[in-house]
DNA sequence: TGGTGACGCGAGCGATCGCTCGCATACAAT
DNA sequence: ATTGTATGCGAGCGATCGCTCGCGTCACCA
């Protein structure tokens, strides 16, 4: 950001600007997210744009930004009540946390999977990725002796993957499969693969 | 395809114009890829590109479909001398020659999952997953008695997307795993979904 | 109320893009 | 050798891009 927006009416415009490269991905896909069209569905001059954004690429990753925060609050609020929760039950509480989540804006998030280069929002999600995989390590040594391998690393890092892959595709594919069904495979998937 | 390349030399053009498109897209990023780059590339005037390829799009499809052939042989050849194994044995050959074929060229695989689009070969690629969930389906109907679920077809899916983006991002992450141990994971993984 | 910095504007620059077209050349059939 | 066609060339068109800059406007403090 190459300002910080003072006066109430600048931070305002650099709401408008980041909702409008919103609408815009969403309308004319990566292709067509091109500042001077940001601008105008902003309401905004070009040059007020470049005020507080560098290059175009920072308001890509301010949208990306925007939605990633949304996405983990929600999946931390479904979340929040069932911390206390182990084994299956946890598992499918977290996979219907997350596709809760997913299903808010299939739009956004088809856009970011399908459309986006990865590389675009590929470090932010893999950071992510990495902190989930702590957490996961934590939980599978709080259970070692009711698990098949010992090696936490590598089951995180396994488990992750699916379910991430799993849910995201199940909210974009919409595949012949009932939301009920889907989550009880993903719990099947992962209690078989952890359990001895 | 605009026109059909006759002569010897008009058909190694063509050639050299796939090439030099894949060497662009590794080189250059997806970004890079202009068709003036690459006819720049291919030693070629951009009016002879034109001749045999519509547009830009038509020459990263050709760079693709020649990726995805050579891939496709690969697994084949790769797995051809053992179709007869059954349970964890095939689903671990399997695994293993599709990571063997990954590996044969990451450079290509690389853009091709991060830098392009989803959208540019996600037409291709989303058949050639259906095509092996069928095989898959009829697999596990030869295994029925000893499977948990009746439901091949979503066990298929399931499978075989996990598959896919293990062994994917396996070879692109390069994780701190043993290649050995990462075939075994994959085969618990499957193995403790499938069975009862 | 006057002044000062933050704010906002929009024409347009320089670069690059995908792609065309008129023309020269190489090949194959006669 | 001549002719018809397939091939290849490359300057450059029209469009669009990311981005700048000079200037007017507005909010806030003295």
């Amino acid at each position: 950001m190459r300002k910080q927006p003072q006066q109430k009416r600048s931070r305002a415009m650099v709401e408008r600007i980041i909702s409008a490269g919103r609408e815009v991905l969403l309308g004319d896909g990566y292709d067509g997210f091109s500042t001077n069209r940001i601008a105008a569905r902003a309401g905004v001059s070009p040059g007020s744009l470049y005020q507080y954004f560098p290059n175009k690429e920072a308001i890509i990753d301010a949208v990306l930004e925007q939605y990633g925060d949304d996405l983990a609050e929600r999946v931390a609020a479904a979340l929040g009540d069932r911390l206390g929760d182990t084994g299956p039950r946890m598992i499918r509480d977290t996979a219907d946390a997350l596709l809760t989540a997913l299903e808010k804006d299939v739009g956004l998030l088809r856009v970011s999977t399908e459309e986006l280069p990865a590389t675009r929002h590929g470090d932010r999600l893999a950071a992510l990725e990495r902190r989930v995989q702590e957490l996961c390590v934590a939980y599978l040594a709080g259970r070692r002796d009711l698990l098949r391998s010992s090696d936490h690393a590598t089951s995180a890092w396994v488990l992750v993957l699916c379910v991430e892959t799993l849910t995201v595709r199940y909210v974009l594919d919409a595949p012949d499969i009932p939301r009920d069904v889907f989550l009880d495979e993903l719990t099947a998937l992962c209690q078989g693969y952890l359990a001895r």
